[in-house]
DNA sequence: TTGTACGCGTTATCAT
DNA sequence: ATGATAACGCGTACAA
């Protein structure tokens, strides 16, 4: 009869910690340290515990960990929209490390609001999260430190120092640095941008790149060649729109983002005009998108699954006590069909 | 110096069930139950319970709610790729529904491997999860009908009946009818298909649809105009290279869901074809890159984020004992650009 | 090295 | 209606 406790498999419901001590005959705290890995123990009970974990089929249980030991083995992510393209790809290298280390992510949207990023830091507070990432985010400097304060955190999109906290930031400057200089190696010199919403500290050293690039090879910034963008699609539609109307002459556009980008060559395609032929449009991220639009997208490569993986694995060293030392990798450009030397004139 | 105890606020850490029971002069049971509404409580108690509760900014713990009630108010969401197009739109649904009621989602990711979906309803079991999502899977309809007996599940993409499972499906038939029958209404007879990966049930429904609508018409099926693709953008690319080597005629291509329909126009532009003016396109989905595609893609829309929030409504009904009834809207066409009236021959 | 006993913050089962 | 008290499943001082 008792033989029927060795219905093994996850199948049959909870098999407890105290059920493979009984079964090999050691007290539930060596099963602990043998789980932790908390203490030495001898290589016989050992091996009757592992045995006896595997003819149970027994599984810990988080929750009960959680409560005991103050870990609950998951990780609080808050990102702006868990369907955004950009940081979807994040959450995906997120989940990928987190998962081989046996956390769980907590994925928590905060829709680019303050307000929500508090609330959902409360939530993953009230979780019991052992951790916490912060993709960008609205939230104060000073804020994100109070909270690095009692829950490990690692932030992206800023540069941000303080006790339990790291960050990882893309290099905004030299990216849009290296989509400009394409341009104007290809000969182009009236290069529009869609700049980003300012409230981006990204969108600030996109502009600053295109500016610096712009310098560098002796061309005059001209504001009216800059255009106000919000990051999505629509926005740069109508920025070209806006542009067209201006009547300001121009050969190729920068885009701070490839949402941005597809909007705008959207309009360039309504007003009859072609890509590349008679306008090179460069992006900024190199969504999944751009490598199968029309035409296929050049852009700025910044891995937003490297992002992922790296704020993953920086917080994982976090919470072993460990200073990550991990960086983005450099912005690269990807050229595309998107782009050709300017027409002769 | 017990004063102390009344600092308030989310930041004060850890305040307990036990500490406001103490505070308003009460048991913890009674505390407990005026939480859960498990039993009627006189209005002097609530009142100051609900006192002390605000003084102390008290906030249950879940972690502990579930191991001593078995309720954790969260629920495991099994999708394929976090950061797919079309499902990362149901994701944003069901986070949206299932937050309004105080619950969180697991988001775990399948990869469109049954034994990986298996793994991750072992670890969504663990978790203690109150109940389970599973956008579309791999898993068979046995096997998840056994994890429905102990596990309230909610699925899409499949029609399955048994007990503790509600299954929500789009009409893919009707969908793919539709889509055909609007290229036949603007004079297209040779009209293409790209197929989905047949695994997916949905690929074989709007296979049936496109044959349906053609039969419907008076249009010979051919199958040297069915090609196969996997629902990736460079399947729908292969195909139409496929197709065009072929020398097969055609005017018009129906893909069976957006992403190949972008890589079909992306194929046709790069042969220098193009779309609506040489050939007609038609998707399904209605991604929401299709509104800024180039051209803007005529396609079905089957909207991702009802059915996430129908999948978490429904899910929370079962959870607490209703029968859902929720169906999902009927797929409608949305015409956009990529499609026109077929040139006179 | 190993076991005992307690605590984690709630809910549930008894009594009263 | 309310209050003790015992779980829930595990980690961890502390003792041995």
């Amino acid at each position: 009869m008792r033989k029927s406790a060795a219905r093994t498999g996850p199948a049959g419901g909870k098999v407890t910690l105290e059920m493979v001590a009984l079964r090999s005959g050691v007290s539930p705290a060596t099963v602990s340290r043998i789980l932790n890995g908390t203490a030495v123990v001898s290589d016989e009970k050992r091996a009757a515990v592992d045995l006896a974990i595997a003819e149970l089929g027994f599984v810990p249980n988080p929750i009960a960990r959680g409560l005991a030991g103050g870990r609950t083995l998951s990780a609080g992510v808050i990102t702006q929209a868990i369907d955004s393209p950009f940081y979807g790809v994040a959450l995906r290298g997120i989940e990928e490390v987190l998962d081989k280390a046996g956390y769980i992510p907590l994925f928590v949207s905060g829709h680019w609001n303050a307000d929500e990023e508090k609330r959902c830091i409360e939530v993953l507070r009230s979780r019991r999260v052992d951790g916490l990432i912060v993709l960008t985010g609205r939230l104060g400097d000073a804020e994100l430190g109070k909270v690095a304060k009692t829950l490990p955190t690692v932030i992206t999109g800023r540069v941000l120092k303080a006790p339990g906290l790291y960050s990882l930031q893309f290099d905004d400057f030299e990216g849009a640095r290296l989509a400009t200089e394409h341009l104007l190696s290809l000969g182009h010199r009236r290069i529009a941008f869609i700049a980003g919403d300012p409230v981006h500290p990204d969108a600030n050293e996109r502009l600053r790149g295109y500016r610096s690039a712009l310098q560098a090879a002796g061309v005059r910034f001209k504001s009216s060649l800059v255009l106000q963008g919000s990051f999505i699609e629509e926005s740069g539609r109508a920025a070209v729109q806006r542009l067209l109307a201006s009547g300001e002459a121009f050969s190729a556009i920068f885009a701070a983002n490839d949402q941005m980008a597809f909007g705008a060559a959207l309009a360039l395609y309504e007003e009859g005009l072609r890509v590349p032929d008679d306008v090179s449009v460069v992006g900024f991220d190199d969504l999944a998108g751009a490598t199968h639009s029309i035409p296929p997208l050049t852009t700025i490569q910044q891995s937003g699954l490297e992002m992922g993986r790296l704020a993953a694995a920086s917080l994982l060293e976090l919470l072993a006590g460990e200073l990550p030392k991990a960086q983005l990798p450099k912005p690269q450009l990807i050229v595309r069909a998107s782009t050709r030397p300017i027409a002769p004139a």
